[in-house]
DNA sequence: CTGTTAGCGCCTTCAC
DNA sequence: GTGAAGGCGCTAACAG
């Protein structure tokens, strides 16, 4: 591997000098300069990010944990993290934490050992560990998706009041009985999602019994919630709480021989790249998931530029996006 | 940031022995250990990685370098490279191409400078650029989805065989004029799908016409493609060249009024993890696309273990999932 | 079993 | 406009 004082002896210069022209950092005489440079060009020669980084103490890297990339929502979201990230001239280091708080930590641990400038974290069920962490290394980090509390940075999309709005669509077209197919509990986003639930039936004045089901966050559990929901008759319509549970759910509905909407309307939060090709297509509410990330790069940077500035929470809006699920003809 | 010689010097050692205990990599008197633990405790001391890697000279940092991570087969690919590297006690460095060869050359080029010890990527169309960079720098890397040719490591599904059988199922049910949607022009899964598909039609003995349009592998590309297909009224069945273009196909079936299987027969090279609530359910070949990941991470590691061993091309079966888009009932 | 010392490759102050 | 030298935090001989 070929170093700084090769290229200085190549050039006929010092390795201070070298520094300087690749970095721009004070005036050189352009004839050396040019020296420099072929220099630079004929060996090959490439700079040794490790060891700036340990002299500047920055290695504009930022540590991105975030599980389960197979979730399309996700997936977008860590888009917009990478495409902001590079225009800022920054390199993602990337870890999966399985949503499980000791991976979780584990992943963090590793990345930081790697002297990130900071961490980009969609937080587990149980992100206490997590979060003893960050704050205890001062860490700068902010959260994705999943809140974790005030004195936070944060950014996720509204929860609540989209849900309530399903349900008030649900309303309108008449449904009395409502279910819910809720997350993983202990996510925030969960909490949220099945307080606009409650909130969506209440101003209807709709009974609130025990129509909610968890479904985890994931497909085969929504698949068990909506087969259990479904031994109630009189349920004519389900919300689900986020993509991969409207997967789940839409099997079951299939598997029990039920047709949407005729038989049940199915709503949800999340939508997909390609809920159109679905049968029926899909109403659902979009998320900004790419933006979530881009805004998660900038909370971040901002924090980096300033650590002492006010811990902020971004809330996006979502999207309604009215198809023919929820029994509407468009 | 504290410092092992912080630690040391709490510890009343040498950094030398904090830096044994660390590491494991000389006896220490358990006595001696201990005090050296409960400093590092004490002190919420983390290792520095980037230290450490400047004299080793070996960051166990592998960089992947892979495209439109929207992408579910991407994405899976991405899972199986993440938990094979995570289990080898490596860590990732990510960045998108962009499926730019420019970018291209960029990201690596960034991913490089952090010292990776190697680097999986999905070339683009034309990755000359990319492979001269990689040769001239002796950057220990594997090519996976694309191949770029003899001589390098790369890991990639069947493309060809596949594609033929799709052909040979259309023709077993006596499709005679068939369509084909290709991919991108340049990369090597292009070709080979499409030289599938004239073996297929050869060895059906069906008319080799014009009758492939390219989907530029994407959505909108496939669209037009199957619009153009569609304006020969004697197209009964079309097949398409990956996940995203038969996405584009669908649409345009739709959009034209045609309905799947009746009026055109569709499959698909790539499977869907939600194919089944696809209207119709999609026959499609599925990629192993996590064991890909996987192995592209174990061929890095044998070639780091051993720089001077032959170059070697795995490819992995696929496997086709029969549905009900080719016109059969299941 | 433990400590001293010399770098790893670079940036940066301080001289010139 | 340029060079010399110290040090970033750590590992790895080499001594003891």
């Amino acid at each position: 591997m070929t170093t700084m004082a090769t290229v200085a002896r190549v050039a006929g210069v010092s390795v201070a000098t070298v520094s300087h022209v690749l970095n721009d950092t004070r005036p050189v005489r352009s004839a050396t300069r040019q020296a420099v440079l072929e220099a630079v060009d004929e060996l090959g020669y490439t700079h040794n990010t490790l060891a700036r980084s340990l002299v500047t103490a920055s290695t504009r890297t930022i540590a991105v944990a975030i599980s389960t990339v197979n979730n399309p929502y996700l997936t977008d979201l860590l888009q917009g993290i990478e495409a902001e990230a590079v225009a800022s001239g920054y390199t993602l280091l990337f870890g999966d934490p399985h949503d499980d708080p000791d991976h979780e930590l584990d992943v963090v641990r590793t990345l930081h050992q790697r002297r990130v400038d900071g961490v980009i974290v969609a937080p587990s069920a149980r992100p206490t560990e997590l979060v003893r962490y960050l704050d205890r290394h001062r860490v700068p980090a902010v959260f994705v998706d999943r809140l974790v509390g005030e004195g936070y940075d944060q950014v996720t999309a509204e929860s609540a009041e989209p849900v309530a709005r399903l349900v008030d669509h649900l309303a309108e077209h008449g449904h009395r009985r409502i279910g819910m197919v809720s997350g993983l509990p202990g996510l925030s986003t969960t909490a949220e999602r099945v307080a606009g639930y409650r909130q969506g039936l209440w101003r209807n004045r709709l009974v609130d019994e025990d129509l909610i089901a968890t479904g985890y966050s994931e497909p085969d559990g929504a698949y068990g919630a909506v087969s259990r929901l479904l031994s109630d008759e009189t349920i004519t319509a389900l919300v689900t709480g986020n993509n991969f549970m409207t997967i789940g759910a839409m099997r079951a509905l299939r598997d029990t021989g039920r047709s949407i909407p005729e038989d049940i309307a199915l709503v949800s939060y999340d939508d997909f790249a390609w809920a159109d090709l679905f049968s029926p297509r899909l109403t659902a509410v979009a998320q900004p998931s790419r933006e979530l990330g881009v805004r998660a790069v900038r909370l971040l940077l901002s924090r980096l530029a300033d650590p002492e500035q006010q811990p902020r929470t971004v809330r996006l809006p979502t999207t309604l996006m009215h198809r023919e699920s929820c029994g509407c003809r468009t």
